[in-house]
DNA sequence: AGCTCGACCTGCACGC
DNA sequence: TGCGTGCAGGTCGAGC
């Protein structure tokens, strides 16, 4: 389920375990994931040591010494789980990941010089993994089109007004647009657009002018930092209480106001409306069409 | 050029 | 209990 709020936290919960931390080998059990594995992917991993994390839209860079980068994607449903080893001082006091527990859907597993292992496991294998040389960032083809970050200072309601002058996309599918915006995903767009009262089935260039931004598209661009911004707090303060518990990474409850809430009174004070659930470009969107205009 | 939709996978919840 | 159906947090690329 991993959202850009999702992706975040399991950046950060990796971070400790494997930043200053080697390699000492890595156990590939299939050929790829949505992708091919890159050429000979355990072997470039293996003996490096890892110099730093860092996460672009959803995904995550992990810069080795070799001078590459390792870049994943947790599709729909990749997950990070870090375990101690028969010897480790790792992450999870007494969590140890043997041989016996290797499950069907554990595709590569990482284990660290310091005793720690780290299973990456994937259901659907909508998952991408890669290694690219570190010069190439900024072009690679996944990393390349991508727009801004959503809390970055690039995205404005300027920004945003030009991107969308003309544009006649609704702005559930303008949002979710990966070359504009970097990293929103169907949850956070719903209730990024039902705190900011905007139908999701407006167009997009409805909300923009030529003589500078709207109100309502000014409104907007606030919810969307508040709600990726509250959701990054939460999984903040989840992940300490995983890293108690077990070690598994990415997965944190949430309150939604829209998602998933079908026929569920508008919390909203006075609206008196009913969240309705359409389907837009195949996806579910939950919003409240009373409030929301 | 802008936009929608199918495809990629597995698992789960639901109704009959 | 078992089976069929629809649905799921993503995104690339084909095709209109």
């Amino acid at each position: 389920m991993p959202e850009l709020p999702e992706v975040e936290t399991v950046k950060n919960g990796l971070e400790p375990v494997m930043r200053g931390n080697r390699i000492k080998s890595v156990n590939v059990r299939r050929a790829g994931l949505r992708f091919p594995f890159p050429e000979n992917m355990a072997a470039r991993l293996t003996g490096n040591r890892v110099e730093g994390l860092k996460r672009r839209a959803k995904y995550i860079l992990i810069s080795l010494d070799s001078g590459e980068i390792l870049l994943v994607h947790l599709g729909m449903t990749g997950r990070f789980t870090i375990y101690n080893g028969e010897t480790g001082s790792g992450h999870v006091p007494g969590v140890f990941y043997h041989q016996s527990d290797i499950g069907a859907h554990d595709h590569v597993i990482f284990d660290m010089e310091g005793g720690e292992t780290i299973v990456y496991a994937d259901p659907r294998r909508f998952g991408i993994m890669d290694l690219f040389a570190q010069e190439e960032e900024l072009t690679h083809p996944l990393l390349a089109h991508l727009g801004v970050e959503p809390l970055g200072n690039a995205l404005t309601a300027d920004f945003l007004n030009e991107a969308w002058r003309g544009r006649k996309m609704p702005l559930k599918a303008a949002l979710l647009d990966q070359k504009t915006i970097a990293g929103l995903g169907n949850i956070y767009v719903c209730e990024a657009l039902y705190r900011a009262g905007l139908s999701p089935r407006r167009a997009a260039t409805t909300i923009t002018a030529k003589s500078g931004p709207t109100k309502r598209l000014e409104l907007l661009v606030r919810m969307v930092r508040d709600v990726i911004g509250e959701a990054i707090d939460a999984g903040g303060s989840s992940l300490r209480d995983y890293a108690h518990t077990d070690g598994e990474l990415g997965y944190f409850q949430h309150s939604f106001q829209a998602y998933d809430q079908e026929g569920n009174a508008c919390a909203k004070e006075g609206c008196g409306g009913t969240i309705n659930r359409i389907v837009q470009s195949g996806r579910s969107t939950f919003f409240c069409p009373t409030c929301q205009r």
